[in-house]
DNA sequence: TCGATTTTGTTCTCACGTTCACAAGCTCTT
DNA sequence: AAGAGCTTGTGAACGTGAGAACAAAATCGA
């Protein structure tokens, strides 16, 4: 409901929401929604956190940056606050995606059906292989990447996926940013280097992997170190 | 100050790398390696840190947690720091690696080369669909989930990859620990729960678009914050 | 109506991570 | 041999995040 309430409250106003609490909101979101599905009309922040994987504690705090949504001794109503996070992440709202690099990544990127269910549409694929063109992947053709620039502003796309070997990747963000796209996410191994207003974003399975190989061989080493060994749960960063 | 870390003289100090560290090894490691390749010998903190995309003090600090493998003066040499990095990460010896639910994503994952150069070698392709069993990619079978037990121990895996839908993640992830994996690496979009000493990463394709997204929405509200518009770079969490 | 009970929202403290700034230490030139 | 010029390694300041603890607010039963 009341959407102005925020700045009279003495909000975080709008603005001020820790990056930590960004990256968690969707996991939440997600919960919700499997809660909600589940028939629960409300929830506490007990229940959520757990749900969700995190300390009641931080799930309160996080919330409490969005605003006074719960009721206390009562707990929070699972849709509403549903709706709530969604509109805060933004994915009330279709956004446009374009995928460039439409090699073994980027077709099991293309064919995920879970993007569209939150909020994501996939709007382009664009290849530099001029031999792939005109393939199609589900509803959509592939596309040369010199139609780069038309396809972003013909279909709205803020969003591109850059799912091109690494050494193409800096070339391919600088195609995108100016072609419009002002948000990437990133597959290819490779710093980018992009302006100031542009956001990336970067998945890198290598080194996820590569992190669990680091605690995977401590876990190998006899004694030399881990004295009280402690709760060895490695979640996100 | 602390007591512990003196041990002897410059110590690694084995057990003592940050978390935030060793996130940051294989980006260091990556970027080692590439400028190797291009014929450079020694590299100082602030060229490696601007290829490797970070603050150059913090690529000092997280260094001298290795040890002091640097010379004032002149800098880092490159394929000695490239094979510290290596050992501390543990990527000089092969992990063996289990993919379960060979879908559009994992049969990305089965097919991409990258992982083998980097200490990864996938050793089973795992899945529940009977219908899916024998199918072959690249030089691997697909293999039926009750053989995992077996696969897991013959093959000497310690990481495993779920690629499954979330609703029978934590089955697998149950299953993968108990035949003996203790890292585990979660594409489904699900929370894990395992025991302690099981390592578990998550990558969630969804939850970074909407992070994205998140940041996207606020460029497009006009005023209402972003008073001093900061860097406005993201980059990890 | 009042007190018991529940659960939120927030405060406080501690731990962790980032960045600055600079002394220590190395090389090279004179 | 000594000083100039770099670059590392680290102490210290600062900022962000996590979690414990608790007061404030709501419901419920008597
Ligand atoms: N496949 C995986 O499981 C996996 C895992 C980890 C990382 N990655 C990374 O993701 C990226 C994609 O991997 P992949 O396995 O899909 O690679 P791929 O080689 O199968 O596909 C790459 C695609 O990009 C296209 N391409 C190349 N240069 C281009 C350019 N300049 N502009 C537009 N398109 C271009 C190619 O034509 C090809 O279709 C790589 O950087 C890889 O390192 C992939
Ligand atoms: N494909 C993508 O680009 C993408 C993007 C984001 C997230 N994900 C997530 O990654 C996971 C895999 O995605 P996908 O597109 O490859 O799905 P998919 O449906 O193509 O493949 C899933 C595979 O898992 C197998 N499977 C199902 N239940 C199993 C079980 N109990 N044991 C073993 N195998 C089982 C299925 O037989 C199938 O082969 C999903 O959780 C999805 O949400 C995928």
């Amino acid at each position: 409901m009341n959407q102005l309430r925020a700045q009279a409250n003495g909000r975080p106003a709008s603005s001020g929401i820790p990056e930590a609490t960004v990256a968690r909101l969707p996991v939440y979101l997600r919960a919700l929604t499997a809660l909600g599905e589940s028939g629960l009309r409300t929830v506490s922040s007990e229940q959520l956190a757990t749900a969700a994987g995190v300390n009641s504690a931080k799930l309160r705090k996080d919330l409490s940056y969005l605003g006074s949504y719960g009721t206390r001794g009562v707990g929070y109503d699972v849709e509403y606050l549903r709706y709530q996070i969604a509109r805060e992440i933004g994915v009330n709202q279709d956004w446009a995606v374009v995928i460039v690099g439409i090699g073994n990544l980027g077709q099991a990127l293309s064919n995920y059906g879970g993007f569209r269910s939150r909020g994501f549409r996939i709007v382009a694929l664009v290849d530099g292989d001029a031999s792939r063109v005109g393939e199609m992947h589900g509803d959509l053709a592939i596309a040369h990447i010199d139609e780069l620039d038309r396809l972003v502003v013909e279909r709205g796309c803020s969003i591109g996926v850059i799912a091109t070997p690494g050494d193409a990747a800096q070339a391919v963000a600088d195609r995108l940013v100016a072609a419009g796209v002002t948000s990437i996410l990133n597959f290819a191994p490779a710093v980018l280097t992009v302006p100031e207003g542009v956001d990336v974003r970067k998945v890198d399975l290598s080194i996820e992997l590569q992190i669990l190989a680091y605690h995977e061989q401590r876990k190998r080493t006899p004694g030399a170190d881990r004295e009280g060994l402690p709760s060895e749960q490695v979640v996100e960063s």
